[in-house]
DNA sequence: GCAACGATGTCCT
DNA sequence: GGACATCGTTGCT
């Protein structure tokens, strides 16, 4: 049977985000294994929590083992997991997911049938796990969230983080090996 | 296949 | 006013 996983998130982000990988992350029984995670700290010039708190940011700042969930672009609702101590700022931003649970579900609220089109990006997961504003600050430990255990040590992948302008060659972006769902490939080496 | 672009909340200069 | 941890559509170098 599977069991929960018992991820410590007091952690630097960048050693959770790997143990991130290959553990199944539902809400509300929806989801999938995660296959792809960025870390995120707060002497880190890519971070939202680089420049200190804000309204927005605020759960960044909060307990680990939480959600910090953020607005992108105005439109995409991202979901983070707080890691380290209260008031610290880091998190893992969750970028994609291979679908295994609830897929109407998702194909539903994304509105397409592919599944690799159901979860990979960020932006992606938070539309078919339903994640809004609402969720930001609530704990990842009780429903709606659930995160099970991987089964075994997946084949990492490393490299540069996605979509930003800073820090281009800090390598905190983790992912599944040969994954078919990740946001993009990894660069060879 | 890929570059350009629009949508648009939140924060910063 | 501009940047941004994005995505879907458009249109063709």
């Amino acid at each position: 049977m599977p069991h929960l996983a018992h991820i410590d998130f007091h952690a630097p982000s960048a050693e959770v985000g790997p143990l991130l990988i290959g553990v199944t992350l539902l809400v509300d029984g929806v989801g999938g294994r995660i296959v792809e995670a960025e870390a995120y700290d707060r002497e880190d010039p890519a971070s939202h929590s680089f420049s200190g708190p804000t309204p927005r940011n605020a759960s960044m700042f909060g307990e680990p083992g939480r959600a910090y969930v953020y607005r992108s672009y105005g439109i995409h609702w991202c979901l983070n997991l707080v890691c380290r101590e209260s008031g610290h700022g880091a998190g893992v931003l969750i970028r994609a997911l291979e679908p295994t649970h609830g897929l109407d579900i998702m194909r539903a609220r994304r509105g397409v049938d592919d599944p690799r089109l159901l979860c990979s990006g960020p932006g992606r997961v938070g539309q078919a796990l339903g994640i809004d504003r609402s969720f930001d600050g609530m704990r990842l430990d009780r429903p709606p969230f659930e995160l099970v255990a991987r089964e075994g040590e997946p084949d990492i992948a490393t490299g540069p983080r996605i979509g930003i302008s800073k820090a281009l060659d800090v390598p905190w972006r983790f992912g599944m090996a040969g994954s078919r769902f990740l946001s993009k490939p990894f660069p060879r080496r």
